[in-house]
DNA sequence: GTGAAAGCGCTAACAT
DNA sequence: ATGTTAGCGCTTTCAC
């Protein structure tokens, strides 16, 4: 059995294909009501179904978004990719979506893929990948970057949070309850949102006139992220622990339930992301975010900008805190 | 600027339209050596890349897979949608998500849009929707249902876990342990996975001559469940509880921290699911699963059978324990 | 208000 | 081994 086809149901309407197509798309051209109904009703007797693929060869637009990500199994990024894809939906498109695994070789093979899939657009996630933009010019597809800033050398709009003042907010708000020994936990990239939360912190400490030396670094392993974190909570005993990241500050939670630490009483945390497994945890985690949605959405709306040939800029979204036990607040 | 197309390709290297597929595609008709260096270079040159849309409506094939999950957020779908996306780009297809947010009809709305996008095939994950199928026959695609069994009246094969079996397995190791209270922390529908892995659970119950009535049952809202959660271990006072899936489990540790239960000392936990979340928890969690990235490529490799018109049959996953302090263990 | 027809960029059958 | 060509199913311009 043959796929019912637009000439299908222009036949059985009894009307040409090219009225057909302005029902569906309810234009360009008018459409006297008693043709429309019987277009209407051969659709639905034939169960018509149009053919996307040719519609987006035909109209070279897709309807289809592409995403990547450094790892869709990542609480924050399995957040964000959940808000792109409603943002998109909401939009009327699909989200077609790839993990590069923090790999620059693996994102560029996707965003290649995606590019020649003909995706309207294309969303790119990128944490703690250091150097080169991807080739995105000769893509010749639209590209915002989101959570990190565009790479050196790219001409795409990026839609990132407040990282360092958000950082400062954090250590501001430790710093507020009074805390002596803060110490800051964060990864090890050199710039990027990480670094820039690390960076606000470092500057609010400095402006407190406080230690502010008592940095740990770690990977992206979460065994050997957790033995560091174990260490150094036992050499160097900070009281508070402003977290780069939801995850980071998540560990530290565990890793203090393992060594019998107290939180909030003998030790403080707080995180930044603004996840959902920050409300979940025991004790529930105090984080600086910004609504997924919006985020996602303010990405979104860009890549549209730049479809219309707008001039579209850089967009920092505020952060605001979300105090819960773990920092000290109730 | 114009796109390069193939017929750029072929016009710069001197030879046909034809010949340039036959280099990209590997076939079907030879190319000789020198021809084939050339139209390479030209596409080296040109910067071609391939239309994939004109390609997928020429060829009705898309390499693009669609995935339909309840709720790509939640720990165990998150899994299964990375999972998925990996063994679909080792496949060399794409994968366009979307999330039902367990609703029939946006599972339906999501199944159309997606087969009218012409993906090879419809990977669906269902999760306590009760009711009829989605009108797949209709859509006139491949559809392999995944985690759940396909609904009554669809023809569609589905890879699931051994769930019954499954939830045996965990009761059992619980018994083994010899705590004399054990519950069982469920969801709300009547069939499904989960329920497959409570009727386990009482099987075992009953074959031990044990109380097999301390059950609770609870919904999707994550903050009701965790109220429904402390308001048992309260009042019923478990020794050790089975959750027929992780989320629940981990919830169930974070309600037992709350209250100052120790966890296994005074209640043991065993969850369901095979999550990584289970691993990272403290105390970490006992958990009865599959790996993840077996279950995703059993899922489209039965798509790609289903493809050939091959009799794909159902597959049923066993389900392995991995034992951790939580259920006593250790 | 409606219809005819020209492609979008590609694959592959059919020629040579 | 290579070239010619007929579509895949659709959108939209242009005629009527």
């Amino acid at each position: 059995m043959q796929r019912v086809t637009r000439d299908d149901v222009a036949r059985r309407a009894g009307t040409s294909p090219a009225v057909v197509s302005y029902v569906l798309n309810n234009g360009p051209r008018p459409v006297a009501p008693a043709t429309r109904a019987r277009v209407e009703q051969a659709i639905a007797e034939l169960g018509y179904r149009p053919n996307l693929v040719a519609r987006a060869l035909r109209s070279t637009r897709s309807n289809v978004l592409g995403l990547v990500v450094p790892d869709s199994s990542e609480g924050y990024f399995t957040q964000l990719t959940h808000a792109v894809e409603r943002a998109a939906f909401a939009r009327g498109s699909l989200v077609l979506m790839g993990n590069s695994a923090f790999s620059r070789e693996q994102e560029q093979r996707y965003a290649e893929s995606l590019a020649n899939m003909r995706v309207d657009g294309l969303l790119l996630v990128r944490a703690e990948i250091a150097g080169a933009a991807a080739t995105e010019s000769a893509l010749d597809v639209p590209v915002v970057y989101l959570h990190h800033q565009a790479p050196a050398g790219s001409e795409a709009p990026s839609v990132v949070l407040a990282n360092n003042s958000g950082g400062r907010l954090t250590a501001e708000h430790l710093l507020g309850h009074g805390y002596d020994e803060i110490g800051c936990l964060t990864g090890t990239a050199r710039s990027g949102p990480v670094a820039d939360r690390a960076r606000g912190w470092t500057e609010a400490m400095r402006a407190a006139g406080k230690d502010e030396g008592n940095v740990l670094r770690t990977g992206l392993d979460r065994h050997a992220a957790r033995a560091d974190i174990r260490r150094w909570l036992q050499s160097s005993r900070p009281r508070a622990v402003m977290a780069t990241a939801d995850g980071l500050a998540l560990d530290t939670l565990t890793v203090a339930a393992e060594l019998g630490l107290r939180v909030p009483d003998e030790l403080a945390v707080i995180g930044f992301g603004g996840t959902e497994a920050a409300a979940h945890s025991w004790p529930p985690l105090a984080t600086a975010g910004h609504s997924f949605d919006d985020f996602a959405g303010a990405a979104v709306s860009t890549l549209d900008q730049l479809r219309e040939n707008s001039p579209a800029t850089d967009q920092i979204l505020d952060v605001t805190l979300t105090t819960r036990a773990s920092c000290g607040c109730r």
